[in-house]
DNA sequence: GCCAATCTGAATGTCGGACAATAATACCGT
DNA sequence: ACGGTATTATTGTCCGACATTCAGATTGGC
């Protein structure tokens, strides 16, 4: 008989899943105001440092925000896999190029899943953004904003919820870069014209075509990023 | 002058990002041992709690690890995405079949990949996994650990970090259930005949090829833990 | 002299108290 | 009824205390 190494756990591991678990379960939903320290020391009968140090985790996972008076359990779409995603950045474990790859990869066999799998839903929010893209051509925010959102619709239309919330970090951490392409002359408009391309090709259900047309719009989009760098350095 | 809601940095993060700074510059190396509770109080003149937030925040984040005595920075395969798809999976924001997918997307184009990038080194370290399977045989262990080191030399050969990241965090995730192939008969050799051709693609540099067989390999290892799981249930 | 048992010290894990700062609420005077 | 003030509640931070556990030194036995 081999007993496995025993790992100890602490307190405050033992109170940060037991509040993942609440999560989990839905008895704490997107948006709840969380007790407060003093209630959760009482409920647990623990100290407060251990109730602190378990909220401490929670954040750094993502899963609450402490927003000036309370902590609210957050999620909505709670992504810790945006975390991870800025850290290995900071930790210069990934440079941006490699996201860049690993966005093309993703994203163009979600638009052939999309084109299998995607329901009318899906085909009128594709469409939706769309329009918000063309309002938003004077305004930089909104017209990122409806740009992601037409990406990730498609990430939807997989029905592959990984896949969406990959995509969604990594998209995070391109945000940037991904903002600069507003600045080019004509690149905004082209952008446009791929994605009404994309969503014809889905909304027909050709696969490949779709593939294609998001792997022509990618790579173009990537082309722009990279010119408007080289010009600005 | 729009000033943006200031958020207020809290001790405890100000230690924990200044640790991640030097973790990042590797002042501390993978392995080293971390200074005590005590000595970084002493050192950023703040009290011991918010070390020790500062501590859990790390230790959540996977950056360091506490090995009974002494906390140590970890890493040298730091993966905080293993933590995030593990928590993503325990929330139920994901399932096993839709990590299987997203699987099969990246480790069919890596394959394409490396049969471009690869170096000779590369088609070594893929021609001595292949060799350890051989030996594993007789061993679930070291077969299935020789199993996911063949599929993650080929990741590193495509020069793309954030690809064997995630690859490893969804792999790590399915451990359980590609470990449960080993005991189907006949699987096992199957796999090493498939891991000789997906081998031989990348050699040949052949891309198209690559994707194929890897493809052909992973449906076929899906429908064995398929088939598999309806028999167990 | 060498080995083993024990003792001591250090480090972590945990609790509780204390205090400042801040935000929400209640209260009160006009 | 309204505005301003007082009170309270909560978080953020520090500090002290104690149990536990582990490493290394000390010491005792053979």
């Amino acid at each position: 008989m081999i007993h496995l190494p025993i790992e100890r756990q602490r307190v405050c591991e033992l109170v940060a899943n037991h509040l993942i678990q609440q999560i989990s379960d839905r008895r704490l939903k997107p948006g709840d105001p969380l007790a407060t320290e003093r209630e959760l020391t009482q409920t647990y009968g623990v100290g407060r440092s251990s109730v602190r140090e378990a909220l401490r985790i929670l954040e750094s996972k993502g899963l609450i925000r402490s927003a000036g008076k309370g902590t609210f359990a957050v999620a909505e779409y709670a992504n810790p896999l945006q975390h991870s995603v800025r850290l290995l950045l900071t930790l210069q474990e990934i440079a941006l190029p490699e996201l860049f790859e690993v966005r093309k990869i993703l994203e163009v066999e979600a638009a052939g899943l999309a084109a299998a799998r995607r329901t009318d839903d899906d085909l009128a929010e594709m469409a939706r953004r769309i329009e918000e893209m063309v309002e938003g051509l004077s305004s930089q925010e909104r017209y990122i904003a409806a740009d992601l959102q037409f990406h990730l619709a498609i990430a939807t239309a997989t029905r592959n919820r990984i896949a969406v919330h990959v995509m969604q970090a990594i998209r995070e951490a391109l945000h940037r870069a991904l903002a600069s392409i507003f600045q080019i002359p004509g690149s905004p408009q082209q952008s446009l014209a791929q994605h009404k391309e994309i969503l014809r090709a889905i909304a027909a259900g050709n696969q490949d075509e779709a593939r294609q047309r998001m792997r022509e719009h990618l790579l173009r989009v990537e082309g722009d990023i990279r010119d408007a760098l080289d010009a600005g350095a």
